[in-house]
DNA sequence: TGTATACTACGACATTGTGTCGTATAACTA
DNA sequence: TAGTTATACGACACAATGTCGTAGTATACA
């Protein structure tokens, strides 16, 4: 098991990120498109560069075959959230999460029907198979 | 209800608030001697200006009536655990946790033991009132 | 009472990460 | 071949962080 520990995304990269998860492949034309409408000249650099460092980190894998790139995402939005929810875990409550459903339960941030769905994942999980 | 919002905790920061979360009152002096047990004369400034700056922040609190000041977590350990990783999980799921949950529980990140306390947790929350 | 000691308060700095821009270079199009 | 569009990346400004130093204040003790 390759535990990986990501380094975390800045809002620009997380912006970035939320396109390719809905969108599967975009050229950095569209990105730029998307995320400064009122598109200067300059902010082509600015996108270039963004997408640059998320592929060094990992995050964005690059068709090259074409001289136009396409960029996808390397790792799925529940991945990555489960990646950071986990590690943020280990930080701060030695890796339970109880206390983040305590939080959202007390806080009335999950609906009676988010309870509901969540039992029922829950209650699936226990009947099913020995933990070792 | 105030919704406040905090900045999340640096390294240095946690450090100090982990001291305070497990024993209550404590002198800077106590802090340093933890954190820094080859405590040169320098960091005692440190230490200082990390206790201000989560006073500010509204993490701390300084009891300032001697003239040694006794410093206590402001926000328990439970609470900002909650608050990160609801702020987290909010900014990656776009509001219903249930699928987060769904992964989570797949990729075997939260155990049985977690589980059940999950459940707790959440049966309590269904026969108490009702949601506005 | 005067000197040493420990504490608080805070300005300042180096380092790092982030978002941004500009420019150099390559590729494609008319 | 000229003009447009893409990639690659150096560079900068800004903010946060951890650190140190110094000034001022209270306390202790000879």
């Amino acid at each position: 098991m390759t535990r990986v520990n990501r380094a975390p995304l800045a809002n620009a990269e997380l912006a970035i990120m939320n396109l390719l998860w809905q969108s599967d492949r975009l050229t950095a034309r569209h990105i730029r498109e998307q995320l400064y409408p009122d598109a200067t000249k300059a902010q082509h650099g600015t996108v270039q560069r963004l997408l640059q460092r998320l592929e060094d980190k990992g995050y964005v894998a690059r068709d090259r075959s074409l001289s136009v790139h396409l960029f996808s995402a390397a790792i799925s939005r529940q991945t990555y959230a489960g990646q950071q929810l986990e590690s943020l875990a280990d930080k701060l409550t030695a890796g339970s999460f109880a206390p983040l459903i305590t939080h959202l339960v007390a806080e009335k941030k999950i609906s009676r029907d988010e309870i509901n769905r969540i039992r029922v994942v829950l209650d699936g999980q226990v009947n099913e198979g020995d933990p070792t």
